[in-house]
DNA sequence: TTGAAAGCGTTACCAA
DNA sequence: TTGGTAACGCTTTCAA
């Protein structure tokens, strides 16, 4: 029976105690050096003969030794990231965009790189919150904000602790010199996005915004305006955020005279109301109306008929967000073969996914 | 300006430092008591005067102290717990079900609590791994193991390692003695979506059971069938994970004679997927062809029509994990109000959401 | 009720 | 190129 002998064991207090995992003493005593030397192999440091590195590493490996997290941050300082998702439930899509997010940070930071760690808070103020009380509790070295808004306190937190951080989306004023920023280049997309829809020959355009917080509705909407202007084609901005509010934007909006013969939404799921309501007002789709989601995701394969939408390239995202963290973490190896991404970097967005939402206008 | 005078300070090497976290030295010094008292104080033990006590609390606070975890769980162990989602970019429904569960276990855990870290990995195997090291390098005390399937590499690596766990799901065999088991309770619910397409008087019904691994399908086509016996119907089970795969079975199995009349699929996207090749081959839903998705998401909503599903309770479910958690990393204070969850549990499943793709089969 | 001091595992400085 | 050793911040004996 191997029984786990816990409290103090009055003999060699260092001998082989059952599940005690191995430190840098075992593995010093292990290969007959000091756990200076140890210290010094392990980390890669010069200061060690190659012979002795060598049997360093090789006594490490045989004895399962890795560094004790704890034991490191005390002395140098965290290494880990955090990330604090901000999820009120309702947010299905952006939800499961936010792990491909993660997905590609990951890929970018490697295996042996420093960890992200995900948490999920249910506001913004809630996130603020956490980050403050994980920074002074030493736990994380720096930060990853996603989805940044215009009046974030989030951000406020962040600059008044003076902690590193990586920001997803350009904020207005000037930054921490201790912040990076990585941003998606939607206004391009949408751009393209009004040239599309004025070629097919949409003049009365909509766009069913979502929150007013976030950023990127905005610049959408702004570079969307823009194209279309070009072009002669006009843009009617409705705010409308969740599926409730959405529907009762929308209603009206397909009811009245001079209704809009394309509507643009910012995300799948507005995208799918908007299907609803022009379902019940016996609209069809695309004949009588276009419908375009400003953001691509599995449920736009769902609908009927499947939504036209802006690509949203949330795992290349994720990859520039890794590269920035490292950046931000000390600039120090960045996962080879990749080419050294800037600290601060913009995502280019691919082309419109057309599918069977869109069409000319009705004559 | 604040420059940051890192390295050694030839002065007071306590004294106030520019950004300098202040530790429990600090707050004893200001106190006026040794650092023993600051922590007796400070964790609640017993064995400081009131008045003591009170002081140090105050003084803390003043002074902003918070703990430092490195120097805690370097102490004490880690008290963190560590959870690796299995994320390969396709389950968008479930990624986005799975950060409701860690809102939920947060929820149990409590603003003060153990944290609960999230992480996400693309394989099985991958999760297992990370899990393995974390462990080794005593970065988290325990892990939450979501979507357990029959032969689970993360439940190996967890057995061999002798690290607690939260299980979500049933396994297989005997659990270590650190090991918490929480699982969804939706046999009942099958059995009742059994009687319910029966009453409506579906003969013919088949389910499109997701992958194999994962243990709910199993027993969901299990609870189904035996429903369905009872009542004189039959269950046809057919084997299609993934969108294409869904799609090259569900074709044939509705082109050939005796095709069911009702069709339950282990998740939404499927549930989609057969709505779909429904349309294609001309059959009108619900009045042709039933459909329930055997996991309510968002997206159920969103589909023409919209599908009636079972319901997913997750957010119960990770209050359930939360608690099984607390009782794992040491069954300290829960948080208080709630009623002390046992440590293994099984979360009731609501009754079936009928939505617009179920009908009585056509005459 | 309080204080002094010994760890926890690593890193990094200073001497040898 | 090595070894000894003092931090890092906290918890927890053991004495006073």
């Amino acid at each position: 029976m191997v029984s786990s002998s816990r409290p103090n064991d009055p003999v060699h207090p260092h001998t082989t105690r059952p599940d005690r995992r191995p430190t840098i003493v075992d593995v010093a005593r292990a290969a007959g050096v000091s756990t200076a030397v140890v210290s010094y192999a392990l980390n890669g440091r010069p200061g060690v003969s190659a012979s002795t590195r060598e049997r360093v590493l090789r006594v490490a490996d045989e004895l399962g030794w890795r560094p004790a997290t704890a034991a490191r941050s005390l002395r140098s300082g965290p290494a880990a990231a955090g990330l604090v998702l901000v999820h009120d439930g309702r947010n299905g899509a952006r939800a499961a965009s936010a792990l491909d997010l993660v997905v590609g940070a990951q890929e970018a930071l490697g295996v042996d790189g420093p960890t992200l760690a995900v948490h999920v808070a249910p506001t913004v103020a809630g996130a603020a919150t956490l980050m403050e009380t994980w920074w002074t509790e030493r736990r994380y070295a720096a930060f990853v904000v996603p989805h940044a808004r215009s009046d974030d306190a989030r951000l406020a937190a962040l600059r008044r602790l003076n902690a590193p951080a990586v920001v997803v989306g350009e904020v207005p004023g000037v930054s921490p010199p201790g912040w990076r920023h990585v941003s998606l280049d939607d206004a391009a997309a949408f751009a393209r996005l009004g040239s599309f829809l004025a070629d097919l020959g949409h003049t009365r355009v909509a766009m069913l915004a979502g929150s007013e917080e976030l950023l990127a509705p905005r610049r959408r909407t702004a570079a969307l305006r823009a194209a279309l202007g070009e072009r002669g084609a006009s843009l009617r901005t409705v705010a409308g955020e969740g599926a409730d509010k959405a529907a009762a934007a929308v209603r009206p909006l397909l009811s009245g005279p001079d209704r809009p013969t394309a509507i643009v939404t910012d995300d799948d799921a507005t995208a799918g109301v908007v299907l609803d309501v022009a379902r019940r007002l016996g609209l069809s789709v695309p004949w009588d109306l276009s419908v375009v989601a400003g953001t691509d995701a599995a449920a736009c394969h769902l609908t009927t008929p499947s939504l036209t939408a802006v690509p949203f390239p949330v795992r290349e995202l994720g990859l520039a967000v890794g590269a920035a963290l490292l950046d931000v973490l000390g600039g120090d190896t960045p996962a080879r073969g990749a080419p050294t991404a800037p600290g601060n970097g913009t995502v280019a967005v691919g082309n419109l996914v057309v599918r069977g939402s869109t069409a000319p206008p009705p004559s």
